[in-house]
DNA sequence: TTGGCAGTTGCGAACTTTTGCAACTGCGGT
DNA sequence: ACCGCAGTTGCAAAAGTTCGCAACTGCCAA
C-alpha cells in the first residue's frame, strides 16, 4: 500500500482515466517531502520511463491539480511548484515578501472564512493550498 | 485628477522611480473596468507611445503587483489578468468550477482570516484581489 | 540648474509553457 | 477475453515569458 493509494482512490472515484503516467506523476510528488517544480517532478519520472514528454508533466499536473490530490505553489520570480495533498495534512502557506520565509498554516484557519462564503454567497470553495503573502512577526518589528 | 492618482501618490511616497511607461500602464488599467491581459495593456500602451516593449509591460505588471497598486487574475486556462485596486472597492474572486461563473467577494469577508493569522501566527497578511475557487451556489443545486 | 548614478528601458535571444495532431490505450460493454 | 472509442500521449512547432546588456533617464544632492 503505497502512500498515494488514497489519491488513487480518489481519481478512480472520479472516473477518471489511470494512465501510467499520471501515476508516475502521482508518485514523484507523493514519495516526496517538499515542493517539487515540473522539471523534478519530469527528472524523477524520466528515472522510471525515459520517454515521458515534458508537455505530459504539464497536462498532468495541471490535471492532478483539479482533481484536488495535488497543491501547487506560486511565489513570484520563482518557477511553480507542487506538493501532495495528504490527508490530515491539509495545509496552506503564508509567504512574507521581506524575508521570504514561509510559514504553514493550519487548514482549520480558514474554516471561518469557508463558512463565511458558504453564508453569504452560497458558494462551496475548495480551499487547496493557498499562498498568502505578508510579512512574518520578525520583519514588522524591524521595519513597522 | 485622474483616477490613478490615489495610486500614483502611493508609489511616490514608496521612493520608488515613476517613469512614463509605468505611468502609461497604470492608467492603462485605471482607466478599465475589468481586468486586462498583458497584451491588452500592451495594445493600450502601445496607442501612445508605440515603442514601448512587451517585455516592458511584463516587468511593469510585476512591479506595480508588487507594490499593490494593481491586483491579478489568475483563471487556469486563461491568460493572467490585471485589474486596478481601488481605493474602497478592494474585493477577491470566487470562481465556479463546474460553469465559470465568477462572484465577488467583498475584502471585509476576510478580515476574520486576517485577524487569525495576526493572532495565531503573527503574519501581516496583505490580501490582495485573491482568487478562490469551487462550486457556485446553482452549480450546488445541479450536481451535489 | 546641473551632474552623477542607480534603476529602468528596448531589443534580441534564450528559455518556458502550450498546442495541434496522428498514434496509442485504459476501461466499460459485450 | 476481446472490441471500440473517448480520452491521453509523444513529438514538433508555436506562443508566451524572461533575461542579458548597452543605452537611457528620473531623481537627488550640490
Ligand atoms: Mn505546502
Ligand atoms: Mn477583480
Ligand atoms: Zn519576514
Ligand atoms: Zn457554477
Amino acid at each position: 500500500m503505497s502512500c498515494e493509494s488514497r489519491a488513487i482512490d480518489q481519481l478512480r472515484e472520479s472516473g477518471v482515466r489511470l494512465t501510467p503516467q499520471r501515476a508516475m506523476v502521482l508518485e514523484a510528488i507523493y514519495h516526496n517531502d517538499g515542493h517539487l517544480s515540473v522539471d523534478e517532478v519530469h527528472e524523477r519520472v524520466q528515472q522510471q520511463s525515459p520517454y515521458v514528454d515534458l508537455s505530459t508533466i504539464y497536462r498532468t499536473v495541471m490535471f492532478l491539480k483539479q482533481q484536488g490530490v495535488i497543491g501547487e505553489l506560486r511565489l513570484d520570480g520563482q518557477p511553480v511548484r507542487y506538493e501532495a495533498v495528504r490527508y490530515g495534512k491539509e495545509h496552506h502557506h503564508a509567504v512574507c515578501s521581506t524575508c521570504g520565509a514561509m510559514i504553514e498554516i493550519d487548514s482549520v484557519d480558514m474554516q471561518e472564512l469557508s463558512d463565511i462564503l458558504t453564508q453569504k454567497y452560497g458558494f462551496a470553495v475548495n480551499l487547496i493550498h493557498l499562498t498568502l503573502t505578508g510579512q512574518c512577526a520578525a520583519c514588522q518589528a524591524i521595519s513597522p
